[in-house]
DNA sequence: TTATATTTTCAAAAAATTTTGAAAGTTTAA
DNA sequence: TTAAACTTTCAAAATTTTTTGAAAATATAA
């Protein structure tokens, strides 16, 4: 497989990829541009190669910074800015999930919590109604603590829970 | 708050948090409507609950059933179907977590397998795209073996591992 | 069998999301 | 200062996704 070939297919796939976790085409796809860039790229580039628009490219970009997962590079000696990725594949894993934590998973632990404070308890409807708010609340308790500990985690203590022999 | 107000905010919650994982918002919200209905609820019950077509409902519940996360349930003396949703969290996480590794990571990790076939390996760019790629797949293999484990494993030892003490 | 109930399909419509591109805003060099 | 380089914004257009609803298909009872 040709370089080129082969770029255009990680970089469509991790399009498709991210569109089916809930992150536009773009965005996904400048990220996998950056991914596999050797320099920082500026916002010419990507439009370039991904064949974007400005205004496309520079709001894509700078939703990648505002994750973590992006960031300006000063060239010295050049005015545009550039961008780079983070390249290590765990800091990465676990920047994103950290902000979806943030982003997702606290906001529906508030809510559980908030519902759980129904007033009618008595009819079946409130009784199953509360069952299961309760055991999904304690779930994402537990999920929230481990993303926790994943999010500060050292990357070999933590795949090697899984991989090591259980006790 | 009162029930109607606590099963509509659950209800649009669950829909929100679908979206933003990828899954549209009728499915996620005839989910919802499931998990904390008492009892198994027919087509026409979940159309005029959440004020959805039928085309709607019928569509997204098979995908439910296709998920794993649903099921068909027979009312004796009744001709319509009925549906149920898996109701322990730890089982639907379980499932979901399973088909999307099936659906999502597996095909990723097949396509990183061809990309690293990548012919040219002396330039710069070609160097650090496979550079890249293998870590990524790399990474890949180690998530894939820690979601086998999680789709396998008793909750308590699960969570387990990130309370107790590390060792 | 026939009629009725129920489910499925899918083209068209509606809605939601993404993208464009040009104008406005900002920064920097001279 | 001024002007050129560059970035940001956002309304409109394009695209994608979802939803509708009615017709077709299927299943069940009589």
């Amino acid at each position: 497989m040709k370089l080129q070939e082969a770029k255009e297919q990680f970089i469509q796939a991790w399009g498709a990829l991210g569109t089916s976790w809930g992150i536009n085409k773009a965005m996904a796809q400048i990220q996998a541009l950056l991914l596999i860039a050797p320099e920082p790229m500026s916002t010419e580039d990507i439009m370039e190669e991904l064949n974007i628009s400005r205004g496309n490219a520079n709001m894509n970009i700078r939703a990648l910074i505002d994750w973590g997962i992006v960031h300006k590079v000063y060239k010295a000696g050049e005015r545009k800015d550039f961008f780079t990725s983070e390249k290590d594949i765990w800091e990465l894993a676990r920047q994103v999930a950290g902000e979806r934590k943030r982003r997702e998973l606290d906001p529906v632990l508030k809510m559980l919590d908030q519902v759980a404070r129904v007033e009618d308890s008595q009819s079946k409807e409130a009784k199953e109604f509360k069952k299961v708010t309760k055991e999904i609340e304690k779930f994402g308790h537990k999920a929230a603590t481990t993303l926790d500990m994943f999010v500060k985690a050292d990357q070999h203590w933590f795949f090697g829970l899984f991989t090591r022999k259980r006790v």
